[in-house]
DNA sequence: CTGTTAGCGCATTCAC
DNA sequence: GTGAATGCGCTAACAG
């Protein structure tokens, strides 16, 4: 398997059938040490102008590409960075991710992306891959992962590098926050329906995510702050057997089933999700209920799906792009020695379109 | 910067503080050299039975984890895949660049996944920062890659390398493609709006990607083959100013003003992609006219959004994730050393719904 | 200003 | 069966 590499020892000519050349190759031709052409490649000072160029112009020649793995080993620096998020191809997953790399790499890192599913011994998989691959920094995306096997695997895996939780918190030294206060977010969706007139109101979910929880919570803070009576039944969760995107909106179909089953006076709905919104949508269009007419409709995530359906779909946007902005920065903030706070909260916004 | 192991020296307690666990650790807890540590935990031969569970025993204790990179200097293999899209958040290559990465993490290699953007000296850099991680396979999605300047850049840095061509094609010896015949598919599309009574087609199209060439050969060969009269009035490009993707929408629409104003009496559209198709979609219903009563619709890509639009969108499904899927596992050939086609091709699909 | 030496963590000959 | 020696490509400390 081994190709003795023979032009080091001969001196004789390279550069063809997937000879890699090395700082060893540009020095011999130089005439000067190793040490000298890593030097140069690194823009140290104290070489001489004219070694200098005359190195500069070999290495250019003879296309020479540094090894970073290689070079990472000598400097304990592999400028890596994980991310791990349940589903890449989930609208807000996608942006989060997108910013994130485009940001890491902006600033010379080089990210490695898993999307691990929902399954935590999964993701405690992913983690040690991460580890393997000696990345400096981790980024998690999504409040799934704010669990204790994460946890633990974070523990036994990556004690000493920083990771950021994107939407969720752990206590643990080396894991810093980025939040989103959905909670209130939610809360102030019930205020909006109710100054709109609406009565009975009901919140849609289906994944119970500790993120879909929070919003859960505000809804009923809103229900008690408003003065509208509280009461389980105005919680409704769509079974969540299929985990492809499409699969939502199904699931928000079913769910608005069920749920006008229950409460078929229901007046507003809050949907922990607009994938699920535009299930429920679907659902209530083809019972000829009108929308905002007869029941007003708020999804969460402010994906373009909202803007596409009719009616537009009112939304509370999380704001997923900026935060992940935030929690890249954050992270590449530690990794230059800078202190930060180990946790921050962004706020979302209602956007108002047609369906409330 | 550097620390001094004064462990492996003094043979002192470790494991802490951020130090990495040894094959050399490990090794001398065991009273053995680091080869037979090394083979181990490679699953080599040769081993006594109790002192390959000894070591086994004390590997898992110290939760020692290989430190891959130092591993692929030793076996010249990173096991890394290069993975180029222009933009991860367009849903049909986020669906690709999922597609991919499940396949090649389940056979034990990482991927490396940047978002390029358009432009082509951009795509030349990413390519060198492929080459600098010593990738062994890339994958290009989309056939924006298959250009000039990105052929310079392969020969340059990748000339030693596999590299499928996702979409498009290149004559290149180690380069492989997998192509879907959109043009055959587009053609069959107006067959299907010529056997529905339309007359007067349009094919909508924003940026000129050799892809979406492709298609309007396609539906210039149908209008011949089906008995329509060609001309190059039948072709409108939108403007392509804003590239966010949902700048697709809005381009739908303003290429759809246009075109009515030259072709008032259309009665069949066929857009490049299913956000154009959307886009077109809503400046239609805004001028009060009926989809598909009066004008046929069909959109290319068969993404979600067409599934939730109203009328649903009738489509071109070009099956991105089966022709990824395909580009993943020929590259595993590939690297496998097993012998495969260096073309191939897959068949589209119209997935009929209402809008035409 | 530059060369020599050593070592990053690991796998692999070749001895024993 | 196992160990010692060597090298992967590169950087960094220390001399000169």
């Amino acid at each position: 398997m081994f190709f003795l590499k023979l032009p080091a020892i001969i001196g004789a000519e390279n550069e063809e059938g997937g000879i890699r050349v090395t700082i060893y190759d540009i020095a011999r031709e130089a005439g000067v040490s190793a040490s000298t052409v890593s030097r140069v490649i690194n823009h140290k000072p104290g070489i001489r102008e004219e070694t200098r160029r005359r190195i500069q112009k070999l290495l250019e020649e003879y296309d020479y590409t540094p090894d970073i793995a290689a070079r990472g080993l000598a400097t304990q620096a592999t400028r890596f960075i994980g991310i791990l998020i349940e589903d890449i191809r989930v609208s807000h997953h996608t942006e989060s991710a997108y910013v994130i790399e485009q940001e890491m790499t902006r600033r010379g890192y080089t990210c490695i992306t898993f999307s691990t599913g929902p399954d935590s011994s999964r993701k405690a998989q992913y983690i040690q891959i991460l580890e393997q691959r000696r990345v400096e920094g981790v980024i998690l995306i999504g409040s799934m992962f704010a669990n204790d096997e994460v946890r633990r695997s974070l523990e036994r895996c990556l004690a000493d590098i920083p990771v950021m939780l994107v939407n969720g918190e752990m206590d643990l030294p080396n894991v810093y926050s980025v939040l989103i206060d959905e909670e209130r977010g939610t809360e102030e969706c019930v205020k909006m329906l109710v100054e709109k007139g609406c009565r009975r109101l009901v919140y849609l979910m289906d994944v119970t995510t500790p993120s879909n929880i929070k919003k859960q919570r505000g809804f009923c803070t809103g229900l008690l702050r408003y003065g509208l009576e509280a009461g389980e039944n105005r919680i409704f969760t769509a079974p969540d057997a299929d985990t492809s995107p499409g699969g939502s909106i199904r699931r928000g179909r079913q769910g608005t089933c069920r749920l006008l089953e229950s409460v078929p006076e229901v007046d507003g709905i809050i949907c922990a999700t607009d994938l699920l919104a535009i299930g429920c949508l679907q659902e209530l269009q083809k019972r000829g209920i009108a929308v905002p007419g007869q029941v007003s409709l708020i999804g969460i995530d402010n994906t373009l799906y909202g803007q596409l359906c009719t009616p537009a779909l009112t939304t509370l946007d999380n704001k997923m792009a900026q935060v992940s902005l935030s929690a890249a920065r954050m992270l590449l903030d530690v990794l230059d020695g800078r202190t930060v706070n180990q946790k921050l909260m962004l706020f979302t916004e209602i956007i108002r379109r047609e369906s409330a």
